[in-house]
Formats: structure tokens, sequence, C-alpha cells
RNA sequence: GCGCCCGUAGCUCAGCUGGAUAGAGCGCGGGACUUCUAAUCCUGAGGCCGCAGGUUCGAAUCCUGCCGGGCGCGCCA
């Protein structure tokens, strides 16, 4: 077991047992009491706020029960001291043992080191990228990628069952424009020469897809009405676009489980809608005219209406339109509906900022078709700013002048952009400058925890090619100064379940950077003082030792990077 | 008008499911090299955590109101 649950239990079983004595008052509720690593590491290794929470409860002062159970825990084997300090915190400190005892965990469950039970027997959902399939991915696309890529494979980490999926919107409008762009890159290739009017997609990479067109069709459908090749030209378009979709995604270390279509949706949207109308959620009516600057030609006509309000949206929603079609939306609670009848425990959806309007009657309708069992968590992920050396790079799908996902990953590397997208909360802003990702510094992160995974491998490299002779490790070589690391090492299981609770991936970045920052700072001490090094040439024990240590902090970082979706450097140049 | 997000050091941001003296990088001052044991590290200065109330033993964190910035708000997708 992990150490913080492990000492969370022996503080629970000191409290029970405290109950059980009279000491406190039995029955007391032990759910808001923690332990968790102090702030600062000088109050010790672990603290709990256990007094402070049940001294009301109890009717006792905090520091009277502080005490007794700083009784209790002194007594374990693998506490070296329990201190009673301010208000009521409990400090321990841990015998040394026990560090040394989480680095031979760490080396023993290697790349399993920080997996979690924490999601077993939940199956969640993460839908993500779900970019409109009318072009190539470009640098818009790509965040949320990344950033949902990495949540399932936190998620899973975490020990949660997890689905990837991509929603292909290829029903509506923009996909018809798609397939009359197409159109015309098709009588291109069949030699007339085109001009692509405003609101087509004008970009290059609809050359080819006319060209297999023509292939294929011949000029059958030159004059041809558009009711004749509409449909045809729209499925073999977005068929060609999703290739190339999922070629850039692959690109970026993206491989989803399930594309599900919104044309395929057929009669699921009628069904979504019977179950909520069963529900008495559907009603005919007619909404207020919209507030703010665009309601000028708003005319009030009846639509079938879904209660969000109900759910806590702010307006009820459009299902069908006047004229009797579906509207997006429909679609979409559809699709919500099939996969609550997949069976998923949880769903999460990564959804750009220019969508955050839609969140609240999207979990309404989630919350409306699984009776609120599901839970639907929307992550809303910010824009990131193009920059080439602080210059702002300037990006439109509609000119069809955007930089896509390829031609960045091809210039600075799959690993430098994944990592970089998870610098920050996805909700915020991000700056992505192509001079900056790849400086070789301190305040490049994807460097610097990179630099200390290779550095870790140059010290094995360097006692080997030294003719070291290594002992088996034994790690009471380590004194108090080598175990500070292990500790930072050791929190990476914490960090796990509180990034997969959260569902904040970027959390596993920073902690990288920490556990970096840890070992860079060790390591460096061995230039003033070289009997700190990892490699010792007259010391091959010592040398053994440290290189365990050196080992752990490698794992995790690897741990980390895995999660990230990032490989770890073994030499940087 | 309504809704959502944001406001933390000069700059870029962590911390926000309440905990102890609010952190990191950059930049600025001082120090250790000349590159996989200096691509790094150490050290110093720098904060009404937007403002005002409230809840609590305890608030950057939760609640309310305001101020400031961004985004969204039709039967588009």
């Amino acid at each position: 077991m992990n150490l913080y649950p492990r000492f969370a239990g022996h503080v629970a079983d000191a409290l029970n047992g405290l109950m059980a004595g009279g000491d406190l008052p039995a029955g007391l509720s032990l759910a808001n009491v923690t332990v968790e690593p102090p702030r600062d590491a000088s109050h010790g290794d672990l603290a709990t706020n256990a007094a402070m929470v049940l001294a009301k409860p109890a009717g006792m002062k905090p520091r009277d029960i502080a005490v007794m159970l700083a009784q209790q825990l002194a007594r374990l084997p693998d506490v070296a001291s329990a201190e009673v300090a301010g208000p009521g915190f409990l400090n321990l400190t841990l015998d040394p043992g026990v560090w040394r005892a989480e680095l031979a965990a760490i080396a023993a469950a290697g790349a399993d080191y920080g997996r979690s039970a924490l999601g077993a027997g939940q199956h969640v959902n993460v839908e993500y990228v779900s970019a409109n399939p009318t072009g190539p991915m470009h640098m818009g696309h790509c965040r949320g990628a990344v950033v949902g890529d990495a949540l399932a494979s936190l998620l899973a980490f975490a020990g949660f069952q997890v689905t990837r999926e991509y929603y292909i919107n290829d029903a509506g409008g923009q996909v018809a424009t798609l397939a009359r762009s197409a159109h015309l890159r098709y009588r291109e290739a069949l030699g007339e020469t085109i001009e692509i009017p405003e609101g087509f997609y004008p970009g290059d990479y609809l050359v080819p897809v006319g060209q297999a067109l023509a292939a294929e069709f011949g000029p059958a459908y030159v004059t041809a009405p558009e009711s004749e090749w509409l449909v045809l030209f729209r499925t073999r378009t977005v068929a060609l676009m999703m290739e190339r979709i999922r070629a850039d995604l692959a690109q970026l270390g993206i491989h989803q489980d399930v594309f599900f279509s919104e044309a395929s949706l057929g009669n699921r949207v009628q069904e979504a809608l019977d179950t909520l109308d069963a529900r008495g959620l559907i009603y005919q009516g007619v909404l207020e005219a919209p507030k703010g600057e665009a309601g000028e030609d708003w005319e009030p006509r009846p639509q079938t209406l879904f209660k969000a309000t109900q759910f806590g949206d702010d307006s009820d929603r459009a299902m069908q339109k006047s004229d009797g079609s579906w509207t997006y939306f429909a679609g979409d609670v559809a699709y919500h509906w099939d996969k609550l009848e997949r069976g998923y425990t949880a769903l999460v959806d990564l959804f750009g900022a220019d969508h955050g309007g839609y969140v609240k009657r999207m979990t309404a309708a989630v919350r409306a078709l699984s009776d609120g069992k599901v839970p639907l968590d929307i992550k809303i992920v910010q824009m990131v700013k193009l920059l080439r050396a602080g210059e702002p790079v300037k990006m439109s799908k509609r000119s069809g002048n955007f930089v896509t996902l390829a031609d960045v990953v091809e210039e600075v590397g799959k690993d430098v952009v994944r990592f970089i997208m998870l610098t920050k909360r996805s909700d915020s802003q991000l700056d992505f400058d192509f001079a900056k990702v790849v400086e070789q510094s301190r305040d490049n992160p994807v460097f610097y925890v990179q630099y200390a995974h290779a550095r870790i491998a140059s010290a094995k490299r360097k006692a080997a090619e030294a003719g070291i002779v290594l002992p088996p490790a034994d790690l009471d070589r380590l004194d108090a100064t080598d175990l500070a690391l292990v500790k930072v090492a050791a929190q990476w299981p914490r960090i796990v379940e509180q990034a997969a609770e959260a569902r904040e991936p970027h959390r596993i970045a920073f902690y990288l950077n920490d556990l970096a920052a840890a070992f860079h700072t060790q390591w460096n001490m061995g230039n003033d003082d070289p009997a700190r090094r990892f490699v010792i040439a007259d010391d091959p024990g010592l040398t053994a030792a440290r290189l365990a240590l050196a080992d752990a902090v490698a794992q995790v970082i690897r741990n980390g990077l895995a999660v990230m979706g990032v490989e770890a450097a073994e030499e940087l140049h």
C-alpha cells in the first residue's frame, strides 16, 4: 500500500482506539481528517489536522486531542517522532527506514509505481478532439487533443477503465459546404479552371480529394445537379478528411477507440427525444427573444423544446427546428444518450472555449437522461496563442491560411508539443512560442525535466565506462540528504490520485518539474562536494546506492512522462 | 440584460475538493563554470492573493455584493 493511505489508516486506527477506550466520544466522523505532507518540510514528513477537525464535535480542546493522538502514533515503529504544533496540527517524522523501503518499492513496482485503484469498477468515456472533418488538424485543435489524451491516460493509470472517443460532425451545413468545395476541386482535377467562391473551403488539402473523386467517378458528376452528388461527395470527402485527421493525431501519439459519426445517429435522435418526452421534458413552445446585439431579425416561432431550465440551464433549448428538422443540439443529446446506453459510469467532454455557452444545456440533458446518475464533466480548453519569437502567428481556417498540427509536430517534435500543452491549466490561455519551446534552459520545462532524466542515464553510463563494479545496492548507505529526494519521488502516487480526481493532467507536468528540480539540486551538490556525487569511483558501494536512488527518480519521471504521452530522453543534444 | 471564465511578485503562471510564515520560473542584485556533475545550482530583494462584507478554530481557497478584463448568449455547427 502507498505511504499516505497507509498512514491515514494508522491515524484512523488510533482515533478509533481512542473512541473505543472512551478518551474520545464514540461515533465521531473522520471524513474530514487528512494526512498529508506539510507545506514546510521542517515540520516533518506527515501532518494531520485530526485534532482540529474533531475538537468541536468532540467538545474538547484541539491540543488535548492532538497530545493523545501523538502518544498513540509515537508507538508505531515507522514513526520517529510525533509533535503537536500550531493550532493543533500533529506533525509526524518518519523513521528513515520508511524512505528506504519506499525506494525499494519504486524499484519493485517500476512502470507501475503510482498506479492506483482509485477508479476500480468505473468506466469513463472521454470525448476529445471532435474537430469538424472539414480540413486537417490545425493548432487550434491541438490542445484539446493533448489534454484529452493525457487525461484519458491519467484516468487509466488511476484505475479507471477508459474509452477514448471522437465525435465526427459529419451531418451539418459545414460538411455540405465541404462537399461542394470538393466538387469544385473535382472539376479542377478534370481540367476546368475554377474559382473558389466566398464561404467555400479554399485550402489546398482538397486538391488531392478532387483528384481522388475524379479518379473514382470520372466526369459523371461535372454538370449533374447537386442532389445527385452531394451525399456521395460528402461521404467520400469526410472519409478522406478523417483519414488525414487520424494520421495527424497518430503523429501526436493519439489513438482513439471510438469514432462516432453524427450522420449515423439515425433514429437515435427520435429515441432520445422520446425518452425525454416520456419524462415530461419536451413541449412545443416559443422562446423569448435573446438579449444583446444579435436580435435584429429574430422572429418568434413555435419549436420542440427541452426543459433544460429544470436542470439548471438558463433557457429551454430547441430540439427541432420549425421546419421539423433536428437541431445540432438534438443530435448531441442523442449522441450522449447513446453513450449512456453503452453503460459508462461517468462521461467527460473536452470543449473548446468557444463552446463554453453550451456546457449547461449538455449537462442538463445528461442529467435528465441518466436521472442524475451519470455525471458529465465538461472541461473547457482555452485557446493557444501561437508565437514565433514573440510575434503572433495568424491563423484562419476560412482563408485556408492556418498552421497545421502536422507542421508543428514536424518542426518541434511530438514530445515538445505534448509537454507544453500540459504546462498550464487547460482553462487558461497558453502561449506556444516556437523559439521558446525548443530552448534548452531552465524556463523550458520540457528540457528541464528531460535533462534530469538524461543526467541519470549519463551517470549510469559513466559508472559503467569507469569500470566500477557495482555490488547490490545497500540503501543504508543513503543519508538524510539522499532520502530527501526519495520524499519527493514518493509523492507520485498521491499526485496521480489528486490529478485524476480533479481531472487535471497539467498537475503531472508541474510535479515532474518539482521532481526534476529536487534532482538537479542534489546533483549540483556534487560540484562543491565530490562526496555527494552519484558516481564515486573509489566507493562502489555508495555509487550503487546512489544510482539506485537516481534510478528511482528516473523511474518516476518516466512514469509521469508516460501519462503525458512523452518519451523520456536518454541524452540531449 | 443574462450566463460562464479570469483577477496571486515587474512579467508568465502554480496553489483554489479550506490548514501552519502564499510558491516557481523569467527579469533584477550577489555568488559557483565553460557544458551530460555549472544547458545547472546557491543566494538576496520583490505580495493590501482586485475591493468590501460573511461562514469557520483557520479563507488566496467557500458564500454574497461590487470593480476590472475576456468569452458566450437564435432554429449555426
